[in-house]
DNA sequence: CCTACCGATCGGTAGG
DNA sequence: CCTACCGATCGGTAGG
C-alpha cells in the first residue's frame, strides 16, 4: 500500500489492524514509475466505482473490474488487498473529495457572512447557503462522471464495522456544515420541521434522485434544487 | 406453479413467454394437502425478503433461504423456477398488500369526501388525507415484519426487464391515489413545489427512512409522520 | 503486473 | 420435498 497515493489519504484500508506494510524502499522516490503505479490505482477505484453503481458490489467481479482497466484477473490484487478494500477506496475517495468540493462552494457563497446583517438579510443569507449545499450536493450525486457517492449511499452493508466507523465520521464531517443552516432556517421560521428529522428526511430526498434523475430528460439540477427549496422552505 | 396460491395473483413470476405449465390435476383440487403447498411457498417469500432486506438479494443464497424455513438445498426450487422468481415473489406480494392495505386507509379516513365543503375545509382535508398516505407508507416500510417494501424499493437492478414493467405498473398503482392530492394542496398553496417533483421528493425522503430509522430509539411513526408534513405542507 | 491455479460457493437439476 | 450432483464463477494467491 502506498501512504503518498492520493486515494491513501483516508484513514484506513484494510480492516486488519496494523496497515501500511510497504514495499522495499531502496530506489530513488517518486519517480514517474510510482506516480504511474498512482494512476493505474485510480483508475481501478473510478473502473470500481461505475461498476458498482451499475451493478452493485455483490455483482461485480474482480474480474469485470480487471478487464474495464484492461488488466488480467489477479492484477487488481497487487494494488488493493481485497476487493472489499476496493470498495471502500471508492467510498472514501468519493467523501474526501466531496467534502473538499462542498468548502470550495461554501467559500465562493459566503462571502457576505462576516458582516452584519439585519434580519432580513440574514433570512435571505441562510436560505442562500441552504441552496449552495443542495445544489451542490446533486452535483456531487448527479453530475458528471459522479458515481462514487452513489456508491457510498447504496452500499454500506457491504463494509466491515470498522470501515463503516470511518465513513460514519466522514459523512458527520460532511453533514456538519448543514446542521448551523438548517437551525438557522428553523429559528426564522423558514423551515417548520425539527432540524433532527428535517436533516434526515431532507438527505432522503436528495440521496433518492439517484434512483430517478434521468439527465437527459427535461430538469436539471437547477431546477431540481429549485424545486426542493420550494418543498422545504418557506418565505 | 399453482395458480391458485396468493402469491401468484400477480401477472407473471417468470421472465419466460409461457408460464403457468401446471401439475397433474387428476386429483381433488384445494385439498389440506394443496393449502399446505401454498403455505410453504409463503414461509419462503416470508424468509426470502428477510434475507434479501438484510444481505441483499445478491449476497444471500438459495441455501439460505431453504435453511431459514428448515428445507434442504435443492427444495426451494421445487417452489418457485429461480431465484429470481423469488425476488419477484418478495416484491410482487409486498405492492400487491401495500395497495390493498393503502385502499383501506384511506376508506377510513375519507368518510367527508363526499359532502360538500367550504374551503377552508376542503384544505383541511386534502391535508389530512396526505396525512394518512404519509402515515400508511411509512407503516408499510417500517411497521413491524415489513421487509417487502424495502426489497422492493432496493432491490429493482436484479429484476428482468419484462419483472421491471409489471413492478412499474404497481407501482403507479400504488402512486396513483397520491396526485390528486397532492395537486389539491398544490392548487390551494399548501404545496409550493411543482407536483411532478414534489411527488419524487417526497417518495424520497420517506423511501429514505428505511436507511436509518431505528425502532428502539425515540420517535415513532406519527412523530416521523407530522415532522415531514411540517417539512413538506404549509398552512 | 501476468500466469496458472485452488478451494469454496452458488444456482440449478435429475431422479426418486 | 430430499439426495446427490454438476458446471460455472468467484475471490484470492504463489511465483515469477
Amino acid at each position: 500500500m502506498n501512504l503518498d497515493a492520493p486515494i491513501s489519504a483516508a484513514p484506513e484500508m484494510s480492516d486488519t489492524a496494523t496497515p501500511a506494510v510497504a514495499k522495499p524502499r531502496g530506489r530513488p522516490r517518486k519517480t514517474l514509475e510510482e506516480r504511474e503505479d498512482g494512476n493505474r490505482k485510480n483508475d481501478l477505484v473510478a473502473a470500481a466505482a461505475k461498476l458498482f453503481r451499475k451493478k452493485g458490489f455483490d455483482a461485480t467481479s474482480t474480474r469485470d473490474i480487471a478487464t474495464a482497466v484492461g488488466m488480467r484477473s489477479g492484477s487488481p490484487f497487487y494494488h488493493f488487498k481485497s476487493k472489499g478494500d476496493l470498495l471502500y477506496a471508492v467510498m472514501a475517495e468519493g467523501m474526501r473529495s466531496a467534502i473538499e468540493k462542498q468548502q470550495l462552494a461554501l467559500k465562493n457563497a459566503s462571502f457576505s457572512s462576516n458582516s452584519l446583517l439585519n434580519l432580513e438579510q440574514s433570512r435571505q443569507e441562510s436560505r442562500r447557503l441552504l441552496y449552495v449545499l443542495i445544489r451542490h450536493h446533486f452535483e456531487v450525486m448527479l453530475g458528471a462522471g459522479s458515481d462514487f457517492i452513489p456508491v457510498m449511499l447504496y452500499e454500506w452493508r457491504s463494509l466491515t464495522p470498522r470501515q463503516r466507523t470511518t465513513m460514519a465520521q466522514l459523512q458527520r464531517d460532511y453533514e456538519a456544515v448543514w446542521l448551523p443552516v438548517l437551525e438557522a432556517l428553523f429559528a426564522s421560521g423558514q423551515l417548520k420541521c425539527p432540524v433532527k428529522l428535517a436533516r434526515l428526511l431532507i438527505f432522503g430526498a436528495l440521496n433518492w434522485s439517484v434512483q430517478w434523475f434521468d439527465a437527459k430528460k427535461e430538469a436539471g439540477l437547477d431546477d431540481l434544487t429549485e424545486a426542493a427549496m420550494a418543498l422545504f422552505i418557506r418565505d
